[in-house]
DNA sequence: CCCCAAGGTTAACGACCGCTAACCGTCCTG
DNA sequence: CAGGACGGTTAGCGGTCGTTAACCTTGGGG
């Protein structure tokens, strides 16, 4: 038997409800018991899958730095073009992340400095190699770009592909793909004025 | 006597401590407490200065909200050149804006939502109606670019500008003058490419 | 058939938080 | 020199929050 894998239902279903609360009126401002109600018990029934609620933001935010960076390594890994198609691969596979999982993405960037200071280390650990990730290609992508001035590109861009959560109601843009691509070409545009 | 411009000394120390305490741990994980202790006073003191702790986010964020709407329409008047000129004036004044007030910044997108409903109604509108300046001033320069997806595109790159919090600790990029006009290539090529 | 693990329930505790009450010193002014 | 506005203080109240305790129900296996 794996260690993983296991309950998938409730476990999973109190991570999503908790990602969208915590997304939404943040970590402190979100009770248990809201949390519980959101997937039909109550209160303190959420102890017997969680030992408290910092774990629960701390195994959403590990998983999200985790995701994004495997997914950006396979991404690198299976580069077949030159340095600007792998550029536009991680950009296509952080518009997606930001566009299926919004919550996510919000948490993110929001409540990091809420988490335990060991919980905290991993994931900014794992944040900076999924930064390093991306200058190492963006260097590679426009050489006369100095690396310090390329891992601000890098942060910059995120705060961009990022911003899909403040599009707001869907309907002012027409549809998921037309969504992806505008970003995609915003995020291809910044980095080509950055390096002009 | 005027009604403002009045004890600028005490009031403005709050509100300048409060916007740090609050963009750092979130508008609830800061109590009353620590606000006053950063200002030398303790506790219940700042009674004497605001109505309560919603005030001062609220006052914080409508004076965020009106001083960019103002700055915006003041750059839009005083536009001497064609619309791209506009767009890189009032780019140039989001990027003064975001790199000198930090925290600011940083509570105009993540704290709204901890408002009363009449604030947060009348910090929106001020909101929106600094997006919409963009989105005319982007409409005139990129032609080619409906008004959903220009709308979309300022939302972006408002994301891209207000990512200086995340660039860290100084001294990463050589100083201020660099950083803003890295900030400005960014946005520029991000237009240029959404419109390409 | 019994038992026990899994996954719930409600009650309640202790800590904390926003805020009020009551009080006090210090100027500035009529 | 009285007096009141101003800007502090400490004590404490009421409510909320995360967490624990104690108990209950159900389903599957020796």
């Amino acid at each position: 038997m794996g260690t993983r894998t296991d309950a998938p239902s409730r476990r999973a279903q109190i991570l999503k409800e908790a990602a969208r609360l915590f997304a939404e009126r943040g970590f402190h401002g979100v009770g248990v018991d809201e949390i519980g109600a959101a997937v039909g018990i109550s209160g303190p029934g959420l102890y017997r899958h969680f030992p408290g609620k910092d774990a629960m933001l701390a195994e959403l935010l590990v998983g999200i730095s985790g995701q994004l960076l495997t997914g950006g390594r396979r991404r690198v890994a299976a580069a077949d073009g030159g340095p600007h198609a792998v550029l536009d691969s991680l950009i296509e596979g952080h518009i997606d992340f930001a566009l299926d999982d919004r919550p996510l993405i919000v948490l993110h960037d929001r409540e990091l400095d809420r988490l335990r200071d060991s919980d905290r280390k991993l994931v900014r650990q794992l944040q900076r190699q999924y930064v390093e990730l991306w200058v190492e290609v963006v260097c590679r992508a426009y050489p006369n770009l100095a690396e310090p001035e390329a891992r601000a590109c890098v942060h910059a861009v995120f705060g961009l592909l990022n911003s899909t959560p403040h599009l707001g109601r869907p309907g002012t843009l027409p549809g998921r793909g037309q969504t992806a691509d505008l970003l995609h070409r915003l995020a291809r545009g910044a980095f080509e004025g950055a390096a002009s």
